[in-house]
DNA sequence: CTAAGTTAGTGTCACAAAGACATTATGATA
DNA sequence: TATCATAATGTCTTTGTGACACTAACTTAG
């Protein structure tokens, strides 16, 4: 090498395809609830490799199209949902020399949150079919295309988790909600009851949270609708949720 | 496409040069403790781009060395400090057409947390300079190689906001010391002073560290010196640390 | 040998937020 | 009008933290 070489002149003279790097792509655990159950979103890929089996959505990142990584998974959360996501948030990535055929790869995986009205799935030409399925069941019976399980997995965790400790699932509900419906989310996904006034106590106390002034009417006493304060639903509470005690 | 292909014949003939695909790289921010000051780990790059620059150590993934991502980092680590990593974990990852020069990349960041004792720097051919300086000139003084100031800046931010609710720091401090000076590495960090009792009963209730029988005698009362118990340094506390009450 | 200084470590009350559980409120329905 | 179901609140207990005074143990100056 020239020791006089400016930045520009090698820069010049870069080939990327002269070094072997691994194929990098997105992938996302888009979660929603239906019929009082947590679903995810799988694809049935239409090529290979892994044709026929159920994976996460994502995809290669379109150097041309996208100028960061938030733009792939932007324009792939749209292509499938076509819907504005309410939360989203990159949880790991996983890079190794066998977990896709192909060779080499990485992939980025992403946590979103989405409400679950008004959505109509959208399948392209990498996937036959597109469908919301419980997390408990591809837990349980699915076997997912190269590391999904693993990376549906730990996105689970994260969420888990963190429903611990922020007020997350309100971007699993609609623009207005009742406090019932948001605890019942809540219970939904730690997998245990809350005490009631616990909840209410520390969601009212957040101040994340405005009364809408409707009321939810049912077959039984009304009950106030409430909506998310300006971009205050991911609240961080000072202390965990402890849940029921022995 | 014909419909016929099996998977192993759409590999034989798949090539990913084909595709224009992002480089891959791993940086890393290490941290430790030194003059009791928080200080990370920088080199100057000794190649283009951005040569005689400071920057964040780290690298591109050697698809025939490395079997994982996991891999690289540890390969990377070893090359730099020559010393066991106490604590590891990946933050976040970045990429866009950007952020570097060469053309989209994408880089996974790594935060490093290690015990400052027995640890000798070297350099190789890709960076002139290694050394340790203190975050916080950093962040005020230099202006670092391509998005490296981001990328330091999320890791200590996740560094500080871990303290609050973990027992991370130990694994800054070497295999024994005294409650006093975890509770200086915790307070460093913080930013504040903790109260000194809330802080001793806080450690002693996660049952993660345990007497080694031994004392550590200064010029004043000999204090009890702890070693963690075994591979729970990375205890997650009900409750946050509150700091001083206005 | 003793007193002063410094750091290690404890006792105890106040406080904040969560759990437990009983109680009241409000509507639909029979 | 009584009953039922769900909404919402009152209030006591429990847990873990902050505040702060106190005791303990060692070194060093005189």
């Amino acid at each position: 090498m020239n020791s006089q070489e400016t930045e520009s002149s090698f820069l010049e003279n870069y080939n990327i395809h002269e070094f072997d790097i691994p194929l990098t792509s997105v992938d996302m655990t888009i979660f929603t609830i239906e019929d009082d159950t947590l679903k995810i979103l799988l694809v049935k890929r239409a090529q290979f490799p892994s044709k026929g089996e159920w994976a996460l959505p994502g995809g290669f990142i379109n150097l041309k199209a996208d100028d960061t990584l938030n733009d792939t998974v932007s324009r792939k959360l749209k292509e499938k949902t076509g819907v504005e996501i309410s939360h989203l948030e990159q949880v790991a990535t996983y890079g190794s020399a066998s977990r896709d055929p192909r060779g080499w790869s990485v992939t980025i995986s992403y946590m979103a949150l989405i409400s679950n009205n008004n959505i109509t799935l959208t399948a392209d030409e990498s996937s036959e079919e597109v469908v919301w399925l419980p997390i408990e069941e591809i837990q349980k019976n699915y076997q997912l295309a190269f590391d999904h399980s693993t990376i549906l997995a730990e996105c689970y965790q994260r969420l888990k988790s963190k429903v611990q400790y922020t007020s997350l699932p309100i971007n699993l509900l609609p623009n207005t909600f009742t406090l019932s419906e948001l605890q019942k989310t809540f219970e939904l996904i730690l997998g245990y009851g809350i005490e009631k006034k616990s909840f209410r106590r520390r969601l009212l106390a957040a101040d994340i949270i405005a009364e809408t002034g409707e009321m939810r009417v049912g077959s039984n006493r009304p009950a106030k609708l409430y909506c998310p304060k300006s971009s205050s639903s991911d609240h961080f509470f000072q202390r965990s949720i402890e849940g029921p005690r022995e």
